[in-house]
DNA sequence: ACCTGAACACCGTTCAAGT
DNA sequence: ACCTGAACACCGTTCAAGT
């Protein structure tokens, strides 16, 4: 047994069961031991807890300052976030209440430089950033019981694909307005 | 004893330790009583929290049509939410994962109207109130934890109050765009 | 009707003990 | 070093019993 064995394990159960299927008891079973064997790898919940959005928020896209076309640039990226947390239920409704929603360090630098490479003004660059990446975050956490039943229509029939559309193109054409104006 | 007391027994648990606070048995000591005394009044623990949440967005204010500034009215409704919600740590994160976001089917169809009659249409109407209120849970889950420390600075000394009002505007902003290109 | 007390099936976790 | 087993302090909740 090794810290990969239990954080793929704990990673299978959110993936499986949810955020709430995902116990120190679950992840020992998964692996046939002892609860307390897990303790041996990791401190406790809150550490493994850790490492699971670490691995998730790995994975992730890069965003590529560019000039030219950050509005398909953001577009893409928050649509690929919202589809990669949609297949652990209940992650993104956990990750929103971290601090910096869980998102490291140096990818929030990134995100940073982004919107001041596509204009924004340093002062509001990180306003941006949180902006959108609080708006997707909490589109994934809405979306976060739908995950077992991703066809089950809303209202008007309206799909969760339709939402997410929706909400992602007011986000940037609001960006670049606020942006536009200078402030 | 009544119901009333239990509610607001579990309403003050929730002001003063947050959600995690919200337990039954915290409840039922809260009443000078015993654990299942408390299940005479209520069903269970999803009962009781179906009831503090009615009680809480029975005590938002109401989106009136009108044509003439809605811009303003959404941007007041949204911060007075925020305002709320901060008081009940945790609460906006619970909610946000709730069919609707917690929000009853009528406040629901207000918010539509709302938005009809500030000159979206119909068929868009419901992306974007849901899109309003999704940004607005959104806020209130990442400042979730700030709520007991309001004063903390972020990156660059911003306060939760600057990530707001920029938000809001974003969301107002990107909705007015939106509606004027007639999608 | 209203409340208690013991008990059960879950949690995370400590601590002592085994190999 | 690696794992087990018993135990503790929490949950929500069932069930039988008291008044």
């Amino acid at each position: 047994m090794s810290v990969e064995d239990i954080l793929s394990a704990a990673l299978g159960l959110v993936r499986r069961e949810g955020m709430h299927g995902l116990t120190m008891r679950a992840v020992a079973a998964e692996l046939g031991v002892t609860p307390m064997a897990v303790y041996h790898y990791v401190e406790d919940k809150d550490h493994l807890l850790r490492m699971v959005v670490e691995r998730i928020s790995a994975g992730w896209p890069l965003l590529q300052p560019v000039a030219d076309d950050w509005e398909a640039e953001l577009h893409w990226f928050l649509v690929t976030l919202w589809e990669d947390l949609a297949r652990y239920p209940g992650l993104g409704a956990y990750m929103i209440e971290l601090p910096t929603m869980g998102v490291d360090p140096e990818k929030l630098r990134d995100g940073i430089k982004f919107f001041e490479s596509a204009g924004f003004h340093p002062s509001v660059a990180p306003l941006a950033w949180s902006f959108a990446l609080t708006y997707i975050h909490g589109r994934i956490s809405v979306d976060a019981h739908l995950a077992h039943t991703p066809d089950a229509p809303r209202l008007e029939g309206l799909h969760a694909q339709d939402y997410v559309n929706y909400g992602v193109d007011a986000v940037i054409v609001g960006l670049r307005e606020l942006r536009d104006r200078g402030n």
